[in-house]
DNA sequence: CACCATGTTCCTTG
DNA sequence: CCAAGGAACATGGT
């Protein structure tokens, strides 16, 4: 489910909902997802732990936590392509992709990842590494040119890459380039000044337009009828007239929204790019 | 059976 | 040592 703006959404809406409760038993259904931590460990360290604060880091889930010593402690998820997190009443069966489930008293706080990709552990270390926040004063357009001066890879390419910028994936670094002008097989170091300018901004506000669409479903997160839904790609439920959420990512040969030319698609270190070949230079 | 899918990590190759 | 490309992870939808 996720990519910057998902992952915020879900922090938004966890954080209320968790802070103050206390974990009574931790099930893990799937070892593979907490690693490298033991599923034994996982529930002994989280026994009777309450949550605290709720933070994103990039595309991470960033839960603090603090045990019944008083010693704090990280707990850091992250939905990998298919994750979703939500509460569950207690008396509801855990679904059926379940990776790990937290017994708070009277709900469950659940972890489904039908491929299984996500992670949720007590190893801090996935962190390490990151490029600046793009919607932080961290992302300076300077740092972001010479970034890309150093390169030569494709821009579409280092769009994904975690060390230049966090939290852009595949969906929004198709709809920055498209907004910026920019053809997604442009090497890095051809990028204009200008350019540069034009694609900051545009991460930046791309991210930005779908953290605040995704605060104004008012998602019913509270499982029931299965928990956040993503609001990526997925067919929305009615009432949102807001049908043209993307100008090019899954638009393969439908018209440009700018020039009306067909949107085509090609494939960049195996994944699908979007693009409008008249608009993008 | 074919191909597609929001992400990251590890391995090979050059 | 680094960069680039590819495969792997695992499951489901069309």
């Amino acid at each position: 489910m996720p990519e910057l703006p998902e992952v915020e959404v879900l922090v938004r809406h966890l954080g209320p909902e968790l802070r103050g409760r206390c974990i009574q038993a931790v099930e893990v259904l799937a070892p593979r997802t907490v690693r490298p931590d033991s599923p034994e460990t996982l529930r002994s360290r989280l026994h009777q732990a309450v949550f605290g604060p709720i933070t994103r880091r990039a595309k991470f889930l960033c839960f603090q936590l603090t045990r019944p010593t008083g010693e704090p402690l990280q707990l850091v998820g992250h939905l990998g392509m298919t994750g979703r997190m939500f509460l569950l009443p207690g008396d509801r069966p855990l679904p059926k992709h379940t990776v790990v489930a937290f017994d708070l008293g009277s709900d469950r706080f659940v972890f489904e990842d039908t491929r299984r990709f996500g992670r949720l552990t007590l190893d801090t270390s996935v962190l390490d590494g990151l490029g600046p926040e793009p919607l932080s004063e961290d992302f300076q357009l300077e740092t972001f040119r010479k970034a890309l001066r150093a390169r030569s890879q494709p821009i579409k390419v280092a769009l994904l890459d975690q060390s230049l910028v966090v939290g852009v994936g595949n969906i929004y670094a198709n709809e920055a380039l498209y907004h910026a002008g920019i053809h997604p097989r442009r090497r890095c170091h051809s990028i204009r000044q200008d350019e540069a300018r034009d694609l900051h901004s545009a991460i930046r506000r791309v991210l930005s337009e779908a953290i605040e669409r995704g605060e104004r479903l008012s998602l019913d997160f509270r499982a029931g009828t299965g928990g956040l839904f993503y609001y990526g790609t997925s067919s929305e439920t009615a009432g949102d007239p807001d049908a043209e959420r993307f100008a090019v990512y899954g638009r393969e040969g439908e018209p440009c929204l700018k020039c009306g030319s067909p949107i085509r698609r090609l494939v960049q270190v195996q994944r699908s790019t979007f693009f409008c070949q008249k608009c993008q230079r």
